[in-house]
DNA sequence: CGGCATCCACATGGATACTG
DNA sequence: CAGTATCCATGTGGATGCCG
């Protein structure tokens, strides 16, 4: 189960497909902007992601966090152990995200922000 | 079933979050390929597609393109009746999302095409 | 604080077979 | 060609409650 790094996935016939690759890794609901939060707010701790992204359960977040932290996208060390304490930070590898992450930021405003505003009741 | 276009998602409290928002649209292991043949090759129809992205089942890139096209990212349209045709293109929405495929397409090469490299014998 | 346990609903993906 | 039908396994997300 420590090996979830390597997911090589082919498209086409013969050719290794980096964006399926890609998108078995990220391509979940809540991952991409877990990502996100660390890149822009640095490291934190399990709550204060769980504010940052809010809407997100305790679970599904413990969930999320373990699979990145399996393929290696981020870092979970433990702080302090008597009040408990941890702080979950991107790796190189999760950081360079970052373009990815940034482009779907920009693909959202572009094209999902007016909708927001119409229906911003529902808030 | 006809709206799937507008999926506002908030996050932080009080902020809408285009990137979880982005990522329910195409968030998923097939989306992001498709859209890539489709950059990349232009129009073309079902088995054609199914071709070029190999691997996938034809029930799975039925599911896929209706969903794609229910949110507006794909256009269908019927080529011919008697030698039943059709053909699938992006839509400007879905052409739009060059950069984050392209940003996948990268990340995917720069930190996975080892690992790949590596493991191709699995093929 | 940082989770895990449990249970549940639904989504997603896949195999196989078949059709107009 | 362009799917649909069926069945099934697993994944994903969510609610609630509890714990050290």
């Amino acid at each position: 189960m420590t090996e979830q790094t390597r997911l090589p996935v082919w498209c086409g016939g013969e050719e290794w497909c980096p964006v399926t690759s890609t998108a078995t890794l990220i391509g979940r609901k809540w991952h991409p902007v877990i990502v996100e939060r660390l890149l822009d707010d640095g490291p934190m701790g399990f709550s204060e992601l769980k504010e940052a992204v809010d809407g997100i359960s305790s679970k599904v977040l413990s969930d999320v966090v373990e699979d990145l932290e399996q393929k290696e996208l981020l870092d979970r060390a433990i702080i302090s152990e008597k009040p408990f304490r941890v702080q979950y930070s991107l790796t190189d590898r999760g950081a360079d995200l970052r373009p990815v992450i940034e482009a779907m930021d920009r693909w959202g405003r572009d094209h999902l922000q007016s909708a927001s505003d119409e229906e911003e009741s529902i808030v």
